[in-house]
DNA sequence: CGTGTCGCGTAC
DNA sequence: GACGTACGCGACACGG
């Protein structure tokens, strides 16, 4: 990962000053037993140890901006002129700053006369030269005029990695030509002037077709329009002396030794009489237990062969506490492998189980068994599955480390153990293995490793068990993770052997149906357009809709001319083309996506399909569902409902569909407390009609279907983080009028907007965002400089709390109904959740008393974790998804 | 030939 | 650019 080219080695370059100021401003003050400020402090040795942790850089440097003038003061009196000084509190951090880095023996850089900018430039241009990867750490933009082959940006806060082809991304140019646009565009916080009237836009625009300042200005007369010509013309001067501030120096008099950079130990007694100045507990007991049991990797493994030493096996364990359990799974058949054995490790014992023989079983069964044992594993749903598959019930108490770093990082794709044993650990899995590509999880189809490497991963199982809980425990996810998302665990691996049935016959005539339409469609559109061309492809589309048929274009995307159903819709005036266009997708997309795919999926021997719902993947709570995805099975449309009559219940079984109504307006009426909100769902009325009330200001009975229709459009906004724009292009109606439909609604029901300015303000200042069970979403583009950035930041603030206390319930209600089942209604399978909704599988004979019990123990799911609206379930059955949907 | 990205469209 | 969360299709570009 932290190159691609094995024989470089890596530097990062740290901008040290750009993470004091983060720090200072963007965490909670926190003081020491003296008064002392100390969260930038913090904040910044936090950083610079998940650096060293994750990224285990070859060599590492810190560069600090020193006090006094520097070379732009002399080239611009006013440079940085409008910034406020420094607040005591944070200039009375720097020098414990400084200290913490010497004394973790961290090289780090000053020079006067010079910015932290231009000594990491520097470094990084003759750190290249000398055969380096760099990594600059950084979240400042202005450093992308740095980036080269070799040199990267890795901003800590985001997770992102940032090389030349974001540059081209973002600026539209390769990073060498970046200081023009900035130039032209200028920098507010830094008071660097640029051209005024210029954005980043037109600066973006210009430098695109020009390449420079300089050849801008010299064939300035060629501008248009005009406004900017007369810009450029006036203000040339200072686009140049622009130029020149954001220009990060590449020569600054500071000495490259490379030698000095790589990782060497903190100075011990220096690092534990500073952190015990600073307060900062918690990371002096790390680093005091560092010092003292450097643990090591290894320990005794035995292969258990028969019944006698799996028994002395057992007997040499501890008593209780945890039990790492790895299994190790064939090669191919997907997740459905056969297991091949498991590896267990407890304390300093372990041992592989291979899985050939059962006569040893009983006393390792005992031991999966034993209920005073927590089974900690990565990826519980896959192993249940995999011993389900064997024939063994694992019991409890379970602890999954991919779930728990799911809840602790819900932001990060990367869940893998192998990532959050070296985070938490210290530790590389899978270091013996020779060159290989990494694989995505342990039951990745690819090569699943050796008995060693299960071996090693059970062991750093058992101990990522305490740092995990602890972490959980501090941000208040104990129960959460406990009482919710363990026990769902179960409940999802029951659900995706359950399986849906499948009516293949069925979709195999539809897909006759429309490739007979398809193909006739085919041939009329293409009679439109006056020739063959691939109408699959929006590139191709585009040239015949725009070039050759002339039509005039909506919207442009990245790389072309937009050809989405919306700018079709409004071509359709011009051209008879479009509107068969936006017919042909819809048949084409239905068809590739549902009507062929699925049968393939279907399993042979169970003749179903068997989703996989995926628990750590949404950064909101929700689950998702992949190969193939059934939350996204179409329901409109006279094709979309014919699909969905292929999914059927087998012979002498129906479907019911219970489907939570309403439940993110019922969820943003308990959060914001808004009492006309409440009202509404107390007396059980309609929400869409209501609102509509409200927001037209008349009685019911004047209301139309196109004013409810408006309402709930209004409300679906809300809940995603409205702007007037996309409110807008969604009701057809003018910006303005749709400003005017959020300003009512915000004027009746002012509550909502309360909390929608709380969830921002609590997500800016507590950097996450929570939700009713205490789910966190932590949002970095907060607070990002960027408001582009930062209005993504304020609608997932909005919306994440409503999406993932809507998931809490939905969790909370499948473990209780699943519960049910398990007692009373043994013969009825859940087959399905999507995200409101949750499918099963009932006897004929039973359907009454199920819609009754599991209406009850849905809507009941709403008092379990307290909300202060009543819940409504609806209930649909049929023979196949059609009928059942409510 | 596979892999990654993009535009687009389906769901809630 | 422009309303949240997902997954997956076909086209296309790229690198073997």
């Amino acid at each position: 990962m932290a190159s691609n080219d094995s024989h470089r080695k890596t530097l990062y370059l740290i901008d040290g000053s750009a993470y004091i100021y983060r720090a200072f401003f963007g965490l909670p003050a926190m003081n020491n037993s003296k008064g002392l400020q100390t969260h930038a402090i913090f904040g910044f040795t936090m950083t610079l140890l998940k650096i060293i942790r994750e990224k285990k850089p070859d060599g590492l440097v810190v560069a600090f901006d020193e006090k006094g003038p520097t070379l732009r003061h002399a080239a611009f009196k006013d440079y940085k002129a409008q910034r406020p000084p420094m607040p005591d509190g944070m200039s009375a951090q720097i020098p414990y700053i400084h200290r913490v880095v010497e004394a973790l023996n961290i090289p780090a850089v000053r020079q006067s006369g010079y910015e932290a900018d231009d000594l990491i430039g520097t470094l990084a241009h003759q750190a290249e030269q000398a055969g380096f990867d760099v990594v600059i750490v950084t979240g400042d933009k202005d450093m992308f005029q740095l980036l080269t082959a070799h040199v990267r940006i890795y901003d800590p806060v985001k997770d992102k990695w940032l090389g030349e082809a974001e540059c081209l991304e973002r600026f539209g140019v390769e990073p060498a030509r970046v200081v023009e646009i900035m130039g032209l565009m200028g920098d507010a916080s830094d008071n660097i002037p640029g051209v005024k009237g210029i954005g980043e836009k037109t600066a973006m625009k210009l430098i695109a077709q020009f390449g420079t300042i300089d050849e801008l200005l010299r064939r300035v007369d060629v501008v248009t329009p005009p406004r900017i010509k007369a810009l450029l013309i006036d203000q040339a001067e200072n686009a140049r002396l622009s130029r020149r501030l954001v220009t990060i120096q590449l020569d600054s008099p500071i000495p490259f030794e490379p030698e000095t950079y790589h990782l060497k130990p903190p100075h011990q007694d220096q690092l534990i009489n500073l952190l015990n100045e600073l307060g900062f507990i918690g990371l002096l007991k790390t680093f005091q237990s560092s010092f003292t049991h450097p643990e090591k990797a290894v320990v005794e493994t035995e292969l258990v062969q028969d019944e006698s030493s799996a028994q002395r096996f057992v007997k040499s364990l501890p008593q209780g506490g945890v039990l790492g359990l790895q299994c190790l799974l064939a090669p191919g058949a997907g997740a459905q492998a056969d297991v091949q054995g498991f590896a267990l490790c407890s304390g300093d014992r372990s041992a592989f189980i291979p899985l050939n023989v059962q006569a040893y079983m009983r006393p390792i069964i005992a031991l999966l068994h034993d209920s005073t044992r927590t089974k900690v594993v990565h990826d519980l749903k896959a192993t249940l599955l995999a011993f389900h598959r064997i024939g063994v019930t694992l019991a409890g108490p379970f602890l999954d480390i991919m779930v728990a770093d799911y809840l602790l990082n819900p932001n990060r794709r990367d869940h893998q153990l192998e990532t959050v044993a070296l985070e938490l650990l210290d530790h590389r899995l899978g270091t013996g293995k020779q060159e290989k590509a990494a694989p995505k999880s342990l039951f990745d189809d690819a090569d699943r490793g050796s008995r060693e490497e299960a071996t090693e991963a059970a062991w750093a199982l058992a101990r990522l068990a305490q740092p995990l809980t602890e972490r959980l425990s501090e941000q208040g996810s104990r129960a959460l993770f406990n009482d919710v998302e363990i026990p769902l665990i179960p409940v999802l691996a029951e659900i995706e052997r359950n399986g849906f049935l499948l009516d293949v016959e069925g979709l195999h005539t539809l897909s006759k149906e429309l490739e007979h339409d398809l193909e006739k469609m085919i041939e009329t559109i293409q009679g439109l357009a006056g020739g063959e061309f691939n109408i699959n492809s929006p590139k191709q589309l585009a040239t015949v809709l725009f070039e050759k048929l002339g039509l005039k274009p909506i919207r442009k995307t990245k790389t072309g001319y937009s050809t989405d159903e919306d700018t079709l819709a409004q071509l359709a005036a011009q051209h008879e083309l479009p509107a068969q266009i936006v017919n042909y997708r819809s048949l084409s997309k239905l068809k590739s996506t549902y009507v062929d795919a699925l049968p393939e999926m279907v399993n042979p021997e169970t003749k179903r399909l068997h989703t996989s719902l995926n628990q750590t993947v949404a950064a909101t709570g929700r689950l998702s569902s992949t190969e193939p995805n059934l939350q996204n099975i179409p329901v409109k449309g006279e094709y979309g409902l014919r699909i969905r009559e292929a999914f059927i219940a087998p012979p002498g079984h129906t479907l019911l569909c219970a489907d939570y109504s309403q439940i993110e307006p019922r969820i943003l009426a308990h959060l914001s407390q808004d009492s006309r909100l409440l009202a509404v769902f107390a007396k059980g009325q309609d929400i869409h009609m209501a609102t509509a009330m409200e927001i037209f200001g008349l009685p019911s009975g004047q209301i139309t279907r196109d004013m409810r229709r408006v309402a709930k459009t209004v409300v679906f906004g809300i809940v995603y983080g409205i702007s007037p724009f996309g409110l807008a292009s969604n009701i057809g109606v003018t910006q303005a009028e749709a400003k005017k439909y959020i300003e009512t609604f915000f004027e009746k029901f002012s509550a909502v907007r309360a909390l929608m300015d709380r969830n921002i303000e609590e997500g800016k200042t507590k950097g996450y965002t929570t939700t009713i069970l205490g789910r966190r979403r932590p949002i970095p583009e907060l607070q990002s400089g960027d408001p582009v950035q930062r209005g993504f930041g304020e609608r997932m603030a909005v919306n994440s709390p409503i999406q993932g206390s809507a998931a809490d319930l939905i969790k909370v209600a499948m473990i209780s109904v699943s519960r049910l089942l398990a007692h009373e209604l043994p013969h009825t399978k859940m087959i399905l959740q999507v995200h409101d909704e949750l499918i099963f599988e009932v006897p004929e004979q039973h359907l009454e008393e199920t819609k009754q019990r599991v209406k009850q123990e849905m809507e009941g799911a709403g008092k379990r974790i307290g909300l202060s609206v009543p819940l409504k379930v609806d209930m649909g059955t049929g023979h196949n998804w059609r009928l059942a949907h409510p």
